[in-house]
DNA sequence: CAGTATCCAACAAGATACTG
DNA sequence: CAGTATCTTGTTGGATACTG
């Protein structure tokens, strides 16, 4: 992925890690790359929440993959896992420091998004048309 | 991805795309979506480029998936393609207002990169040696 | 120079079933 | 409630070769 190296031997004592592009944005990318990680970040900017709440927010999304992003999160440092040991379960997830300075940054995402709405309406129908009309019976 | 329908058939009148969370970012993150994408908006923000260009900047990438990303940017209208006819060919790809909008939303992430370089570093590491150390010579 | 065309590998993600 | 364990699928992305 990063070609770390660069073994044209010389440019590299400008950047101390990979300078795959001339800014950090790629390092963030590795961080919140995975289909449900901004939304989970961006959640639990609201304060911390229970693994059930979570996954009523983020919807359509599976235990399997849920449990995968926030361990990934978990170990990249951004979250922080709380089981409070008790019976029944109980579960919750926090933003470190660090993620919350990430969730923030995502806000302009966000607000691109709401802005600009009536835009995505209408890319999200042009690509649902170009789409092989695949009838996509939901069984 | 989006189940865009319900068909528990009476809920979908109080939004009018997927309401998949409280805001807008997973519309903005449905643009994004692509290994590169992000890399080249953002590239991109600093002028029109031709095509050779922006394959030197994002580095790595093939001419298959960088053209695929570019023709998915072009269609979803936040770039537009000019091609001069000339030969030899010279094609540029220049952001629209609505793709400047989105790539300069992305500035936070790219300074949350910068900011926390050390950070990243270290998580980049260690997520390296917790990979099995699959040799993966490169070449 | 700026692509196109195939083919293929990798991984992310989903479905389903089960557990402390 | 909060997961874990498999298995399967589908989408992305990459390697390679070729073209106007």
């Amino acid at each position: 992925m990063s070609g770390a190296l660069s073994e044209t031997g010389e440019a590299s004592d400008d950047a101390l890690i990979a300078p795959a592009f001339t800014c950090g944005l790629d390092a963030t990318l590795r961080i919140i790359s995975g289909k449900w990680k901004p939304l989970i970040l961006y959640f639990l900017l609201r304060g911390p929440n229970r693994y059930g709440e979570l996954k009523r927010a983020v919807r359509d999304v599976s235990d399997k993959v849920l449990i995968q992003q926030l361990k990934e999160l978990d170990a990249d440092g951004v979250l922080l896992r709380t089981d409070y040991k008790e019976v029944p379960p109980r579960v919750d997830y926090t933003l470190t420091p660090l993620g919350r300075s990430l969730a923030q940054a995502l806000e302009p995402l966000c607000a691109w998004g709401t802005e600009n709405m009536a835009e995505m309406q209408r890319i999200f129908a042009e690509r649902d048309a170009w789409q092989r009309p695949r009838p996509a019976r939901p069984k």
